[in-house]
RNA sequence: CGGGGCGUGGCUCAGCCCGGCUAGAGCGCUUGGUUUGGGACCAAGACGUCACAGGUUCAAAUCCUGUCGCCCCGACCA
């Protein structure tokens, strides 16, 4: 889309709807189009293998879950409001699991009876609904969400430590590989119960957080006052939160009775932690600090292609393909922009899907077989022959790894 | 849920205050032609229940009432 939509005024919504990345059905409801769900792909990918490497076992829960294991912690009145309730034929009363703490719970319930079992981390890449009084900014709130929820057990508070503290570190490591700049600091554990808590934020305009900040330590703060390490005056920063977790302790497993032998044969309940990350919400975090006002600049990790090619004039779309062919054989994603356009509307276009290269086959192809390559982050132009032009990207790829 | 704004081809908008002939523009789309390195040009075309319902009137996109939808601020936010 040439013209941004009225309805978008967050800048990460309407690059995104301008860049074909979203459908919205409704307010707060949207489906991802190839390009965004290719995104979308991308960054759960990183999740997963930063997930999987900490020693988190990948499951997948029921979106649909029965009210009654609700009933047992007393939080089908407590999120009555979110929750997306209703009777199916029979009259069974269920819900949209707008989160899946009681239901991994009486998941290990039934399966887990021994401290050799434990610790064990769960975590599942899947689909959320919340009634939300207010969904905005595109996919910052919205009614149905993917997060990556992970639930630790342990038959120790020193083990809840160990696998808490893996969590945090392979968040770090996750965020960052996926371009953004974020900061942590502890948190309230709010309607979740527990103690110990850290909350991932991502400075942004659209931010619906709150943190105070001082210029000069360049150090955010939770509570406004002066900065207690130099006195400056602070700055209020909005911020979005990205990922949250928590020691919950045993609230859930007291309450749904998941319980162990430990090694004096007494039963004990399991302790537990929670991870969440906003997987869909990274979207708009990671536009909203990664873009200019030609469009999206994704980072490398998250980008679906590693460079769209520009193909100026339909006399050199042959070559142009094969020579797309043979990069992809390298190891390379291409996009490559076959459409009778002029060249204008190509380039400008690949400025708005944000690969972090555009490879220019046009008119020095033709002269002199070189091929131009523009950085999309600084707008930088080499040009290079084609056998340069796959040395490059090699490079490119281990100066990254 | 409280406050504010908006709803007219796919997108952005004009027209509405002050009712009147066949509802317009730009972009996009289709066809033909000329173009091709940073959002080209010419020509011909297609696409509209003016959000919906009711009312006022000889006559409603325009006035009145209600409903729905979307956006923003607030409240809320595992």
């Amino acid at each position: 889309m040439r013209e941004v939509p009225k309805d978008a005024e967050a800048k990460s919504h309407a690059l995104a709807l301008r860049a074909g990345l979203l459908f919205m059905a409704s307010a707060g409801i949207y489906s991802y189009l190839p390009l965004g769900f290719a995104v979308l792909k991308k960054i759960e990918e990183i999740i997963r293998k930063h997930m999987n490497k900490a020693g988190a076992c990948e499951l997948f829960m029921s979106a649909l879950q029965p009210i009654d294991i609700w009933q047992k912690t007393g939080r089908d009145k407590i999120l009555e409001e979110v929750m997306i309730r209703f009777r199916d034929r029979r009259g069974r009363e269920l819900c949209l699991g707008p989160t899946h703490e009681e239901m991994i719970t009486e998941i290990v319930k039934k399966n887990v009876f021994s401290y050799r079992q434990l610790p064990l981390i769960l975590y599942q890449i899947q689909t959320k609904f919340r009634d939300e009084p207010r969904p905005r900014f595109g996919l910052l709130r919205t009614c149905e969400f993917i997060m990556k929820d992970a639930y630790s057990f342990d038959a120790t508070q020193e083990g809840l430590n160990v696998n808490y503290q893996k969590m945090l570190g392979a968040y770090q490591d996750i965020f960052k590989e996926c371009g953004l700049n974020f900061i942590m600091t502890e948190a309230d554990s709010g309607a979740m119960g527990g103690s110990l808590s850290h909350e991932f934020l991502v400075p942004a305009e659209i931010g619906e957080d709150m943190l105070y900040f001082c210029t000069k330590c360049n150090a955010y703060y939770k509570k406004e006052g002066k900065c207690p390490k130099c006195g400056t005056a602070l700055l209020t920063k909005s911020m979005i939160e990205i990922g949250h977790i928590f020691q919950l302790g045993v609230k859930y497993s007291l309450a749904q009775g998941a319980l162990f032998l430990d090694q004096e044969g007494k039963r004990q309940p399991a302790i537990m932690g929670c991870y969440g990350i906003g997987v869909s919400r990274l979207l708009p975090a990671i536009i909203e600090t990664n873009s200019d006002d030609k469009g999206i600049i994704w980072p490398r990790g998250v980008s679906p292609f590693d460079a769209t090619m520009v193909v100026v004039g339909d006399a050199l779309l042959q070559e142009a393909l094969a020579l797309a062919h043979t990069l992809e054989k390298s190891g390379l994603t291409i996009l490559v922009d076959e459409r009778i356009e002029s060249a204008g509307v190509k380039f400008n276009d690949a400025l708005l899907l944000g690969s972090p290269y555009t490879i220019v086959i046009g008119k020095n192809y033709t002269a002199s077989g070189k091929i131009e390559v523009e950085a999309r982050k600084t707008r930088e132009k080499v040009t290079l022959s084609p056998e340069e032009l796959i040395n490059f990207f090699n490079n490119e790829r281990e100066r990254n790894a």
